[in-house]
DNA sequence: ACCTGAACACCGTTCAAGT
DNA sequence: ACCTGAACACCGTTCAAGT
């Protein structure tokens, strides 16, 4: 009956795209160390070496994936019904940035890969177009435009470098209460800060001390700070 | 006349702390990817094995290179003369965050590394209680200084995610012109930006289009954007 | 206590060979 | 044109053995 290999009817067949999502949901799933050709070819059911065919190596799989995601961005951000920029830039950005956000929460590798990457990414550069247009829009000049976007960073893409998180592992966040509290002596300031913070929210229990922070209520926090800032600086010229 | 081995002559004796420098100093020469055990093990005049009995593994030491470097941003950034943070809250923490940018630009694969750590660095959290002082010297309730901490990141360090960064290559640099030329027509507002940003600026010839940023005064300027959207918030209450 | 050598289970990648 | 198998040059790490 069926004289072509099973195979064949189990896999539609490989493409880059395919590779590329492959290699997506396995860092979604396991992280970045989960992402090696082995492991995505046996995820395809195809020979490693297979993928050669469809993606220039590890370095440019990568990119791929970065593509990929903000790939997504652009499109589920371009869906949202935003402010009209030139009535409210601040919240036209705002819900862009919060917007994908949302994307970038289920992957959480991007920081990561993103840090490492030299090339310039495509999907990247058309994100930015619309930051653009929004700034140009809101009554920013070309100048204050372009400083605007470094100095919004990674944060108009939905997320910042986080310096204090043990990223959703128990065993990390054990870790992180053990040497603070070996630390707590040592760190006057921030152990005082820590306490009156706990004192004042209605934080209940051991979460007082450091895994309590809201993450989406503080990257909300700094994006409204920077938008603050920029805002002052468009309302000067 | 030498009874003792030639080895031990020449090497010292190892120890965590001479193999944690010999990393920092192999990913400051040849990037991250020059970090192997193996390497450094070499660059000892070690079997790489040896390196266990003073480092846990590679995780551990990665974690180890962020407090040596963090550490030395501690030594260097504690040993500058700022203002009075009861007096100038703004400016101690300006010179805080630039004094540390310099030990860091020694460093770059330090913000590649941070994005991967899920541990808490000692040395960060004490790099951080000095912060907090200045908050709190500076009229910030327990409060905002939690806040403020969170809208810094890494800023506060000396760096932030680059999104456009070719990192330094010639190589990297003609590669994303070239995509962006080829992208030139589909981002209409980052195209009319960068021609007025050229324009404007007295940026001469065929650096006027990406490769033209001056990272230290874009890190400045997204440096007091922060710093103003604190202010802000800070005499408010 | 500290260092080693061999070994194991993985990597990314090349290349000649298959269909 | 696409996929494979074997091979190469690397990884991090374990473990028993040396001194």
């Amino acid at each position: 009956m069926t004289s072509t290999p099973a195979r064949r009817e189990r896999r539609p067949q490989l493409s880059a795209e395919r590779v590329l999502e492959a290699a997506v949901r396995l860092a979604d799933e396991g992280g970045l160390d989960a992402v090696s050709m082995r492991r995505i070819g046996q995820e395809l059911g195809v020979e490693a070496m297979s993928l050669y065919h469809h993606v220039r190596g590890k370095e440019q799989l990568l990119d791929g994936m970065v593509e990929t995601v903000v790939g997504a961005m652009n499109a589920e951000v371009g869906a949202v019904e935003g402010p009209d920029p030139a009535e409210d830039w601040r919240g036209a950005l705002r819900s862009r940035a919060l917007a994908a956000r949302v994307v970038m929460l289920r992957h959480p590798w991007l920081p990561a890969v993103l840090a490492t990457r030299t090339t310039l990414s495509p999907e990247v550069v058309r994100y930015h177009d619309a930051v653009v247009g929004i700034l140009l829009g809101g009554g920013f000049d070309a100048d204050l435009t372009h400083h605007a976007l470094h100095a919004l960073g990674s944060r108009v893409l939905g997320f910042t470098q986080e310096l204090f998180d043990p990223g959703g592992s128990g065993e990390a966040e054990a870790q992180s209460e053990a040497t603070f509290a070996a630390l707590a002596a040592e760190v006057p300031h921030l152990a005082r800060m820590l306490a009156e913070v706990a004192q004042t929210a209605h934080t209940d229990g051991p979460d007082a001390t450091l895994g309590w922070c809201d993450d989406q209520s503080e990257f909300e926090f700094g994006l409204d700070v920077v938008l603050d800032g920029l805002e002052l600086r468009r309302a000067r010229r």
